[in-house]
DNA sequence: TTCCTTTTGTAACGATCAATAAATAAATCC
DNA sequence: GGATTTATTTATTGATCGTTACAAAAGGAA
């Protein structure tokens, strides 16, 4: 059932590694079909035949983002023999992956589309589950090493996890403004000089009333 | 030379609030003439007259945002009596603003045009100045602390200037997936806890190498 | 009143948007 | 070889994009 028919002229994985780029480069909105077509190299039926709307396109170059590019930020949080490591890890392989030869700046899943209330709300929920999938990520092993005694046994591990993402989220935008990786690499000394001081104070959440 | 002709049948400025609300919504891009002309409950020609085209009242809508929803988040970074203070202040301050009634979640700045290769770079490029002023804004003001002994003499005021921006840009992104006020405060909670131990780590750039 | 100026509503402009119909081309299966 | 199936090319679809002619309407100035 497999070579039946006349057979696909272009490689798939490459015409869909051009498209993620226009995406990832553009945001969804910004991406037209036009300039997608054309930056693969096909005719439109072509594109619409392999990979069906411009919705499906994007979550399947999404998917090859998480694969290739985007890949390695956050795999080692769970293997890290610490959280300060799994912290540092992922922020150092951010300000890499975000500086990153000819490939554009900052995180697809958080530059491609933040607009949540635009005509394609899916694409937005989508990136949205991924970002708050990494929260989760990070606060499970923050608990992992409250259990170890890293962290203390009062320690706010969710708003550890919320803190260390918020950060990673804005390096995007900085690298998108035109920070080298010495920039992002600074950032991440300053957030890690920090770190042992944060998980001292740590708390659970409850005396958020002395918000001036 | 005012009175002449038939008189503005609309209140500009509450004409250009809604338009300013829908760029923060939905983005530029995002943001059709329709949907704003639409909210502003004007006929596009009323709105082209009154403002310009898209880009120019995109332009007013943004110097409106500053002058109101986003102001008080980075005026008190050069009155506030330390650097800590300045830092807390702006960080809490926007963790309000951006979880603030029913206005859009997070920073009109940081959200409403990321893609900088877009038809119009001209937006991109605007807002992308406001960000690295604030960044300036921040640099100047640790500066100042260092001279008043507050900061290390050998503290790298610029790293810490894009770790707080890149912070509270970061928040922007939480607050679109919904993080209420109480999170973002924890976030910034967080922050402040580290601050002391950072400020004293903080050296100038150089020893970067040691990334791993 | 009669100009003169500006705003308003209606309707439409060409361009671009995402998506597709129809016809041709190239492979396998019988 | 003939039939079938899939891919490619060309051209086009209706919708929406930002923007604007045009003429009626509404004020001050003569």
């Amino acid at each position: 059932m497999n070579g039946k028919g006349r057979p696909r002229g272009f490689d798939k994985t490459e015409a869909l590694r051009r498209a993620m780029e226009v995406f990832w480069t553009r945001g969804f909105q910004g991406a037209s079909m036009a300039e997608l077509t054309a930056a693969m190299g096909l005719n439109a039926p072509s594109v619409y035949a392999a990979f069906g709307d411009k919705v499906a396109l994007f979550r399947a170059a999404m998917a090859l983002y998480n694969e290739t590019d985007g890949a390695g930020i956050w795999d080692g949080i769970e293997t890290a023999p610490t959280a300060r490591d799994a912290v540092a890890g992922m922020l150092r392989a951010s300000a890499e992956a975000f500086t990153c030869g000819a490939a554009p700046r900052g995180c697809m899943v958080v530059l491609s589309a933040l607009q949540s209330e635009s005509p394609h709300p899916e694409i937005c929920d989508d990136l949205k589950a991924m970002r708050l999938r990494n929260i989760d990520l990070l606060e499970r092993r923050f608990e992992r090493a409250r259990d170890d005694g890293e962290l203390l046994a009062g320690s706010d591990c969710r708003a550890l996890a919320v803190y260390v993402t918020t950060l990673q989220h804005g390096m995007s935008i900085q690298a998108r403004d035109g920070a080298n990786r010495e920039t992002l690499s600074a950032v991440v000394d300053c957030a890690m000089a920090g770190w042992d001081a944060m998980i001292a104070a740590s708390q659970p959440s409850g005396d958020n009333s002395r918000r001036q």
